[in-house]
DNA sequence: TTTAATTTTTAGACAAGTCTAAAAATAGGA
DNA sequence: TCCTATTTTTAGACTTGTCTAAAAATTAAA
């Protein structure tokens, strides 16, 4: 097994490969960890060594299949986890990160399919990430950014691209949550910002806010 | 906070206190987290700079009121986790140990109380043991080893002493468990065996088995 | 009470994961 | 291309928790 550095390593890894095709950098790295560039040459030394990530100095890293298998499963651990954390636990949303960040690590394989199983074998995770299946199979779904979405169109809010407490709370406090119908009255060109309504009531939002919605259209 | 590693040792003081009224000598410690004296003398000092534990040279150890606090937390989370793993995700009574190990540490409150409140407040994990409640109070009852129990008595078993595997699988074979009426038909003074009967059957036990065995007297 | 056995502590070392400071490699601009 | 700026790596050090081997203290026995 893997140590709790490694996995979170590799987890980051997995993240940032979406950005970096063609190797994540030691400083973006660094930068995802909180922590120094040379520490992360150490870590990125012992995660080849162990075969799960390639490596060539300078290079940047990429995930080896096998690394790939272990950041999805840590994944899927998390996303289990949060999503117990708000449907069992009555937890808010914005306060389940942290937690799952430590329950992630916890090993045990029949903890995580038994638990699956008690949720009932959930598909997303509270902010709508899809939840990998215990082959590591992510649901794919053609979800655009409500920025994307085009005046008088209809979509309906299925995710968030940043999961910060801010962000969070103040989806929280403006009544828009996963589930929710969301229709573009206006769109400003000058500032991006839109004028949308949800549940019977007109919202102007920054682009910034639009950007980091993810709405399904039907 | 405190590491894993503290935890645990603040863990096993509590236990060992109950035969070592006197203070826990560095080898029961030793031998109970499986590691070296030298290794215990370590700790102990860190721990002692914590004011976790009251400490001479050459005289073991005592948990200070904020390390007693501290290891029944740890205790109550551990138990907790068992409950919930028995009671919601179908694990067997001797599965759970290992992986309550893991989960016990986890660092945070809310967590805590949250899945107290929605296991509804158990009052005992499924080895029969009492689960402290938040202020750390642990329910009291007047229980007595099976070995203790007069002939022709009955009684209800609440509790294991062994909670090994081994142990756990061995009552589970003889359908011995927990809140089943056990009377005691006979008992050999030679070796202590008794003969008992448990959900109409009769049943021979070793002494071993009766000293390990806690039964509550109506 | 003096010696021998046992327990406990100290001293020094090691592995994991991190850091700082400095060296080496790469990339970008003239 | 050559020089500078940036990125990455190396070297050496520190912390936590562990170990072995040896020294010190305590306990038990004669």
């Amino acid at each position: 097994m893997f140590s709790l550095s490694e996995e979170n390593y590799l987890k980051a890894i997995f993240h940032l490969e979406r950005s970096y095709k063609t190797g994540v950098s030691t400083n973006a790295l660094a930068e995802e960890m909180e922590t120094k560039a040379s520490s992360v040459t150490d870590m990125i030394k012992k995660l080849s060594g162990k075969k799960l990530v390639n490596y060539r100095k300078y290079q940047g890293v990429k995930l080896s299949e096998l690394g790939r298998e272990t950041a999805i499963e840590v994944i899927r651990k998390h996303r289990l986890w949060e999503y117990f954390l708000v449907e069992k636990l009555d937890f808010q949303w914005d306060e389940v990160h942290e937690i799952a960040e430590q329950l992630e690590h916890i090993k045990s394989e029949k903890l995580i399919s038994q638990l699956d199983r008690f949720l009932g074998f959930p598909k997303r995770d509270p902010h709508g990430d899809p939840i990998p299946d215990a082959q590591g199979n992510f649901a794919v779904s053609n979800k655009i950014l409500l920025a994307e979405l085009e005046k008088s169109k209809t979509g309906m809010c299925v995710g968030v691209k940043d999961s910060s407490v801010d962000f969070l709370r103040f989806l929280d406090k403006n009544n828009i949550a996963l589930g929710k119908e969301i229709r573009v009255l206006e769109k400003e060109t000058f500032d991006g910002s839109m004028l949308i309504s949800i549940e019977n009531n007109e919202l102007r939002i920054s682009q910034v806010v639009s950007n980091n919605l993810y709405i399904k259209t039907h």
